[in-house]
DNA sequence: AGAGTAACCAAGCAAGCGCTAGTGTAAATG
DNA sequence: CATTTACACTAGCGCTTGCTTGGTTACTCT
């Protein structure tokens, strides 16, 4: 096996095990459903991973660096209005949840299932990204944009946006974008 | 087996049930484990639920029935501000998220592991639910408290509510009624 | 041409899974 | 007293699970 390569086929394989790991969960999906939608046999897939906590560890990463990277890059690009970078983060996630990455919702949603050493070597990404949001959140304070407890905050809105996994309808009328914008407004006194 | 019964001693092998089902997710809790945490043999189990589904059932419709029973006490017992209300609601939530009451937190969680069949039979028990949350929400908006579409949200204050049971530590200094308070007084423009 | 390597397959093992069949027993019921 | 009912047990069946083994193919690089 690949000692924790990158090889461009394994990040193939870590997209397609996201997809279905979203669909299924991670314990429902067997390595040969894996195998299948990847059109190999299951025992070649041990060839690329050395586990089935491997590749969900693999499509974890990916899926927290991902949001990291597009959080950073967007907050990099937009104005220093607290408000506007609040919605710009409030986007970024949205994005990571919807537009074909599935990697984050599994990062989300099935971060309990890693083993404990995968877990303590995944949390810095994990943190860095909740870091991330708690300083967007306190310029917001800061500026008297919101009010509130930082932490509580900051848990209160990732959690309103990570739930929208649940029920949002990407055929539906509103886009990613509209619901992040309605949620910022939601907790500013001075939006309407 | 018993005939979809509500015999005392099922009803406690509901509520251990749902406990595993919190603490191990209800796809990695077999039915030797539920066995063994009930004191019984894993054959055993077959005579109180013909299924493991129908564990899962019970313990699912259970969860949202208790869940629906506080909230319309709850509400029928406090005034008729919508600010009180509202806090009034988020607390109920919280309450039976949190205070020995796992089945709720299963009913959220692991809804999706039901069957098509119990889903629709216990789906118009999820609607009471999720309808006493618009009305309330309803009150508000039309009281000027908050704004914003009415499922919309309903829907991003039951995710904040929701995901708190990833991060919530019942040992920690605040209290599930504090978090509530303070989740109302983050929507709300007056507030401080 | 020969060596090395990445990717795959066929076959199957050991363990664990949900669940069943048949039996025992003590308490409730006629 | 005879019968039923509720609850538990033992034993194990049939199947699926994650994963291993040993070998094959196709491609690249010297």
């Amino acid at each position: 096996m690949n000692v924790m390569n990158a090889s461009p086929r394994r990040k193939e394989l870590t997209r397609l095990a996201a997809q279905l790991f979203v669909q299924e969960g991670f314990d429902r999906t067997t390595v040969r459903m894996l195998a299948q939608e990847m059109g190999i046999k299951s025992g070649s897939l041990f060839h690329h991973f050395k586990d089935k906590q491997e590749i969900l560890a693999a499509v974890i990463e990916e899926g927290t660096q991902n949001a990291l990277l597009i959080a950073r890059k967007a907050l990099n690009e937009c104005a220093t209005e607290p408000e506007i970078r609040l919605r710009t983060m409030a986007r970024a996630h949205l994005e990571t949840l919807f537009t074909d990455r599935n990697a984050h919702v599994v990062a989300l949603f099935e971060w309990r299932r890693l083993d404990p050493v995968a877990s303590a070597h995944l949390s810095h990404l994990r943190d860095a990204y909740e870091a991330l949001w708690v300083s967007v959140i306190d310029e917001a304070l800061d500026s008297g944009l919101i009010h509130g407890d930082r932490f509580l905050v900051s848990r209160f809105v990732l959690g309103a946006l990570n739930w929208t996994v649940r029920w949002y309808d990407p055929n539906g009328s509103r886009s990613p974008d509209d619901l992040a914008d309605e949620l910022v407004a939601m907790i500013m006194p001075t939006a309407d």
